[in-house]
DNA sequence: TGTTATAGATACCGATCGGTATCTGAATGG
DNA sequence: CCATTCAGATACCGATCGGTATCTATAACA
């Protein structure tokens, strides 16, 4: 018999309100009680919504995950051509700019490094995830190349996992060091990066 | 009373045979009953040697960091100028060079990340970690200003950043994604950026 | 108003958690 | 040859883990 939440909307109610908690203190870290304390619901409420804790993990990270797509997306349909498209990478992500992210920093970061070596489902989701980033920066450049503001003969794969791995990098560098300096400097470098293949 | 360890070549011989571990499943995903299986000791062994679960956590970053220095500090020695000591940072971590650094990846990634919300004093340790390699790198930047190696006017404190950002970010790709070749062309970008501000 | 369906609360399960107190057995020294 | 020392093994602690079975309260319907 295939598992059916009881309520769709505690199911939601839930993942809305511990989505920040998975994303802080990851999977292993965060426990059911966790969960109840966070929703002030009981077990039975969960369990009634959720087949176990991975389920809940997996949703979680989604919603972290489509919240992020989401506040970028907004900022990409403002951007006409592609470099500016280009440059939301070099700026959302910046602390001064103030984007309501959700807490605890990038869920592909979060889930991807912790199931790494321990959760191959959620490994595999983050993979995915930052994949279809690469796919979508590398896309944007090519498009750019053919629209004549970029270089022909620019690098489309190694700029696009390059952007990814600094703005990664940098919030790895902002959220252990705690200084926004860092992630500022690596985006700078983004934007640099970008400049170096406009024509 | 202080606390005492009952032999200090078993709390090495601990740390050297679960460091990998911590590295791989994180603290609160690496229970001491996997530190007994690792080790093949008891518990007995364990809690002669070390206070509690973090002193072992502690001890096992440090190890795990040391080794990854060790390789690095190695590689620095053999490079001459100012420019082929920072393109050791370029070098070294290309999977296809196959150095000999420990399993499960970064260990200033793997520890910074769990705990930034999780452990402040682990937290602390690979932030200390992170910045002293930041420290490094701009020195190397600075010296090799002055010895006219690379462009005066660089902006060491950033290219320092990202290139520690770019390693991470490929790193962290690398181990999400498991295709060699998203860290292969992070730091194909170092490369370039050292190039970019050598005279 | 009595019945039924159901979402969420309660109570409980065995396993495992981190940690401690005590024991044992093999060296060491007199 | 016996007493002492001490590293590591054993046995146990209360707490918490993820998960389940059962109960209860409410609301809709007949």
């Amino acid at each position: 018999m295939p598992f059916e939440p009881k309520s769709s909307q505690t199911r939601q109610w839930i993942i809305e309100t511990t989505a920040e908690l998975f994303n802080k203190k990851g999977y292993a870290g965060t426990s059911i009680s966790d969960l109840t304390t966070a929703t002030g619901m009981t077990k039975g409420a969960i369990y009634g919504n959720f087949e176990n804790k991975e389920d809940i993990a997996i949703a979680a990270f989604e919603y972290n995950l489509q919240a992020r797509i989401n506040i970028i997306r907004q900022e990409l349909e403002k951007a006409t051509s592609y470099r500016d498209k280009l440059l939301v990478y070099a700026n959302v992500f910046r602390p001064s700019r103030k984007f309501p992210f959700p807490g605890g920093g990038c869920p592909m970061q979060n889930t991807g490094i912790e199931a790494d070596d321990t959760h191959e489902l959620l490994r595999e989701k983050a993979a995915q995830a930052l994949e279809q980033w690469r796919r979508m920066l590398e896309n944007l450049v090519n498009k750019g190349i053919a629209a004549g503001e970029f270089r022909p003969g620019t690098p489309a794969r190694r700029i696009a996992t390059s952007i990814i791995a600094l703005a990664e990098g940098g919030i790895l560098l902002q959220g252990v060091s705690r200084k926004a300096k860092d992630l500022e400097l690596a985006l700078d470098t983004v934007e640099e990066i970008i400049n170096g293949i406009s024509v």
